[in-house]
DNA sequence: AATTATACTGACTAGTTAGTCAGTATGCCA
DNA sequence: TGGCATACTGACTAACTAGTCAGTATAATT
């Protein structure tokens, strides 16, 4: 006879397992990128049979879809938010970065999976899934940040500098301690605990951001301990 | 009889086809990660048979590791020059920027690869192939940059910044735009041609790294050298 | 001419891997 | 009571994947 693990108390809105898988999924495709993940690593880490993966999601391509889709929607409505304040450039910006590096810090298997997925594409190619992305999310964000960094150029409040390359940096400065685990800790040592790097590289990011873009710096980001 | 196994002699020319392998699996590794690679698409990229890998090199593993070993020692000669030149520590933080960005524009599979192999691994755990090119390659370019930065902050050239997180920042600027293909395109467009492109970003990055780190800024970060 | 070292190949295999399918268990509504 | 939907499973498979091995071709050396 089947024995019954969960318990008889079940949601019937979303199966548990369900969730479970695409947790599963979110870390196997993040460390392993598509092409190296394995179904069967994925049904295991959620513990559950390897057939309900494709019961659920009926292939590994449209399980991973659903895991990107995901991530961009939840990192695309956090960093909107900061975007569209009423506030001055210099002062959107910096929430901004605080809030990409906020989601970043929290989740940082998103910033690894959107990496395995631009890896494997050459030259200008492109990946067609995260091409799928970029329409509803990625360019939007983009363009709201052009303009506030050209309001900021007119205004006087950022230095004269190239808009693209600055998006291209900024995103640059906040993801890359995240995917970078071992240069990381070999600079760092192990030893120090993750929540005080974490604070020390924000504080790092904007102090870094800061003399880089503002004409005038207040006390906000640039300030030393 | 088939005791290949190399002896001692390693002087003779390597042949054409060993070589071009090395050539289609940094390629293949670089865009798929190990366990993504195929050994089959590394032959057929090649133009030779699939049993020739593992006559050149005994596994995956090892033709893997011959792959990482070319390109970190490749890289420590070309940013180790750079850093030990007589200079003023501004004048050898831009020799070094310069260096590190030429190095990975002119070989752009390079971050790609060492990307892969910081992905997949999860958070202190680090890769024990990354963490054998630790010692030899990353940690005496590391250890030569915190003192150049330790000696720019002494002598009043930089401001008094975090030395740790600043090699990250850097890195971070140089490498990040090369792993980041999507992004890029989506960006700056695609008619916008390669070689303008690089020039462009080399321009940032130096401007970036200049305002965020000089006390005064003479025209030099943007310059070519 | 015989030996040897090196470069290379075709045929094969044991172990994986994504995905199928027929069927079971359970809840729910009429 | 029966019918239907949802969640789930075991047994299987076709295609793939790293790696083996016995053998061939060639050029240099003895």
């Amino acid at each position: 006879m089947a024995l019954v693990v969960e318990g008889s108390i079940r949601s019937r809105a979303e199966p548990a397992r369900r969730l479970a898988i695409l947790r599963a999924a979110t870390e196997e495709f993040a460390l392993k990128g598509y092409a190296g993940a394995r179904t069967e690593g994925i049904a295991r880490a959620a513990g559950v049979k390897h057939t309900l993966l494709f019961y659920h999601f009926k292939t590994k391509e449209q399980l991973y879809h659903e895991v990107l889709e995901e991530i961009f929607s939840t990192w695309f409505e956090r960093v909107s938010r900061a975007l569209d304040r009423e506030a001055s450039a210099q002062e959107r910006l910096l929430t901004y970065v605080n809030s990409y590096f906020d989601f970043i810090a929290e989740c940082p298997l998103a910033p690894k999976l959107v990496q395995q997925e631009q890896l494997c594409h050459q030259g200008s190619e492109g990946s067609e899934r995260l091409r799928r992305m970029a329409e509803p999310y990625i360019r939007p964000v983009q363009r709201k940040l052009a303009t506030l960094l050209k309001e900021g150029i007119s205004s006087g409040e950022f230095r004269d500098l190239d808009v693209e390359h600055c998006i291209h940096s900024i995103s640059a400065l906040v993801v890359f301690y995240f995917t970078n685990n071992l240069a990381v800790e070999s600079l760092e040592g192990v030893d120090l605990c993750p929540q005080r790097r974490i604070k020390a590289r924000r504080k790092a990011v904007l102090d870094f951001v800061s003399k880089a873009l503002f004409t005038v710096t207040n006390g906000r980001g640039s300030r030393k301990a």
